[in-house]
DNA sequence: GCTATTTGACCTAG
DNA sequence: CTAGGTCAAATAGC
């Protein structure tokens, strides 16, 4: 009998259903970075091995890892309704709005899931913020530091912990985010996540771009063509002054270029040849974008919204 | 004087 | 009770 009883039972198993595509799609996202980890790690064993990416690694596994325990433990049983719903990504697709609502007997409460980012610049990206605090952590030797965002008296409850990574590498930092900035500001000046489409980033031709051992980075960029030819109106980095360039602005716009990220993470992954220089894809400021890009991409690294690599 | 930062006090969850 | 997060008064810089 079609009668109205049918389309609640719809409903559930379609809800039922995108957590389990949600669990495959974090899976397959998992064994990605998997596939990624021994590339970029095999690439860097001479002449040391690399700690930071490795440790990068771990943490994306990790949360991932924890996503899908989380997941899978509220999917145990879809006939029933005792367990918390499960709110995988949030309507403006950011990586960092992922929270979930906890539903606790008639109540239903809404916990944010932070999500964090290691990074060498961990005020630069984009928006204002204001710090509030400042506390010494028992399992770390450094302090973290509490911000919130400037727009907080228009009611933008967005807040950030920058904390210095417990690594060798005294200037990085790992900042993790909570809650969505609601603020009208951010529109105006956020520079958000690139929104890259690899296949347009990287030559079409695989060996166009390439590296060779003692040669300076940006000497490769600039013998790619289809690198700059992408949008050649819409790059504001000129690669040709960058080669003699000591001004750390110029090299950090540059860090910031959608042509760096793309270029080296391709170099990174493919290794093609065997002449990429460890240098290329490690040393600063370099590292800075390498890790932040891949740090983000392999946490996120299917959507088609954001042209997130596919491999 | 205004705004941002510092820092000790206070609050709260575990 | 403790550790982590937030508050708010004091301070600094412009």
């Amino acid at each position: 009998m079609m009668g109205a009883m049918e389309k609640p039972l719809i409903m559930a198993n379609n809800a039922f259903g995108e957590t389990e595509m949600a669990i495959q799609e974090i899976t397959r996202g998992y064994q990605l970075t998997k596939q990624i980890q021994s590339m970029v790690l095999k690439l860097g064993c001479e002449p040391a091995p690399l700690q930071l990416p490795g440790v990068l690694f771990d943490e994306v596994l990790q949360a991932l890892t924890m996503a899908l325990t989380n997941l899978k433990s509220t999917t145990s049983d879809p006939k029933t309704n005792e367990t918390s719903s499960v709110c995988l990504i949030s309507d403006d697709h950011r990586p960092d709005s992922t929270s979930i609502e906890i539903k606790s007997g008639s109540r239903k409460r809404r916990k944010v899931i932070p999500w964090t980012k290691v990074t060498y610049a961990p005020h630069d990206d984009g928006y204002q913020w204001r710090k509030y605090g400042q506390k010494n952590i028992q399992k770390s030797k450094s302090s973290r530091s509490y911000y919130r965002c400037t727009y907080r008296d228009e009611g933008c409850r967005a807040t950030k912990h920058v904390e210095e990574k417990d690594c060798n590498d005294s200037h990085l930092f790992s900042v993790t985010y909570y809650e969505n900035h609601t603020c009208r500001a951010n529109s105006d000046t956020i520079i958000t996540t690139p929104e890259i489409k690899l296949d347009q980033l990287l030559p079409k031709e695989p060996n166009l771009f390439s590296f060779e051992s003692n040669d300076n980075m940006f000497s490769s960029l600039k013998a790619s063509g289809t690198q700059q030819s992408v949008n050649e109106q819409e790059r504001s980095v000129d690669l040709q002054n960058i080669n003699n360039t000591n001004d750390q602005a110029t090299i950090e716009s540059v860090a910031n270029s959608e042509d760096c990220l793309g270029a080296i993470f391709e170099a990174c992954i493919e290794g093609e040849g065997e002449g990429i220089p460890t240098s290329a894809c490690l040393s600063p400021p370099w590292e800075v974008m390498s890790m932040d890009f891949l740090v983000q991409y392999s946490s996120f690294g299917y959507d088609d919204n954001f042209g997130f690599p596919c491999f």
